[in-house]
DNA sequence: ACTCAAGGTTCAATGAACGAACCCACAGTG
DNA sequence: CACTGTGGGTTCGTTCATTGAACCTTGAGT
């Protein structure tokens, strides 16, 4: 009956002969897929993610490390003294955006929720269909021509610099100005 | 400041306005998007759920009930004396399948794995795109008209009794036959 | 009366997530 | 020089979720 050796818990859906499972045990993980989304926002530094989603700086930071790893996110130093980092979307994450959008209306659409925020054809403003196509111009939009237009649901005033940033429209993947701190 | 009323772990994502955030909440627990994905197969049984994904039989009925009450299976009675039970996939099931699509494509892509299965138009045989589109047909195919369609990249002879009948050419949701425990 | 099957529940052990506290390198300020 | 602030982490005790083995229940078959 040779029993397969006990490979414990861990991230591995084990006897799946399947990609989706395969793919799980990538991005499968609790935090993992809003990381990505935060990633393709234009959130790039460990300090935006963390006040943005709201995890545990540990969780967040293995996180980080096992994306990196995947080669879905590019860990860079973009200023050597003070060191500091900031992690890439790779095109690995980029790829993932068709199930990121597809998923995300799966979840308005069945559970009728009111409209967070359009995704638009940066070229023509029309809403992007199920999978990140543009209805109009019938071609999928490259990552970087989508505009996130937000929509009539948003919270006006929110807490974190990242979402104030997203209550203006603004780009998948450009990244943040990180606010020098200033006023009040 | 007013702290937010601590509502402990659990499944939700406190603070993200998101629509990506709220499906996870519903779908984006471990094992649940396999559940998802065998039902569109066709599996409906607690039994053939539990053998084909090697789940561990408390999490099994903690997600079957889960997506019970999401309105995404149906416990239905298939049969009165002996009480037996099945999971049939709603409409929001169905309308997860271009999610699901994309993500197996993007695991097998990105890390180029073999092909395991072709996910066909069963009208004219033609591999399905990105998001689970008829590329000839030009249409987005209906669920019920999708063909899997076992790759080389199959163990020819498996365990349970849903991958030995995977080994088959059959369309989503048709239901397996359940084997009256003949033979060997 | 015994056995078998489907569809579960219970429970102790393990692993992961949480959150608060701490650490380090450096820059700017007084 | 001491002091404070910021970015990017690590450590650690507590709580929660997952695991796997064992057990339970209803009814059929023999």
């Amino acid at each position: 009956m040779a029993k397969v050796v006990g490979m414990a818990l861990g991230k591995d859906y084990a006897t799946q002969e399947c990609s989706i499972a395969r793919a799980l045990e990538v991005v499968g993980e609790r935090w993992t897929l809003l990381v990505i989304r935060d990633a393709l926002y234009g959130v790039r530094r460990y300090n935006d993610f963390l006040v943005h989603l709201g995890i545990p700086r540990a969780v967040l930071a293995a996180r980080l490390q096992a994306l990196t790893a995947e080669g879905i996110l590019e860990k860079r130093r973009y200023q050597e003294s003070p060191p500091r980092e900031e992690y890439v979307p790779t095109d690995r994450a980029l790829a993932l955006w068709p199930t990121l959008r597809s998923l995300g209306r799966w979840g308005r659409e069945q559970f009728d929720e009111p409209q967070l925020r359009y995704f638009r054809h940066a070229d023509c403003g029309t809403e992007l269909g199920l999978y990140g196509e543009c209805p109009r111009c019938a071609l999928v939009v490259p990552v970087p021509d989508v505009l996130v237009d937000p929509g009539p649901g948003l919270d006006p005033n929110p807490a974190d610099p990242i979402s104030r940033a997203l209550l203006k429209p603004r780009r998948l993947l450009q990244p943040f100005e990180s606010e020098p701190a200033a006023g009040q």
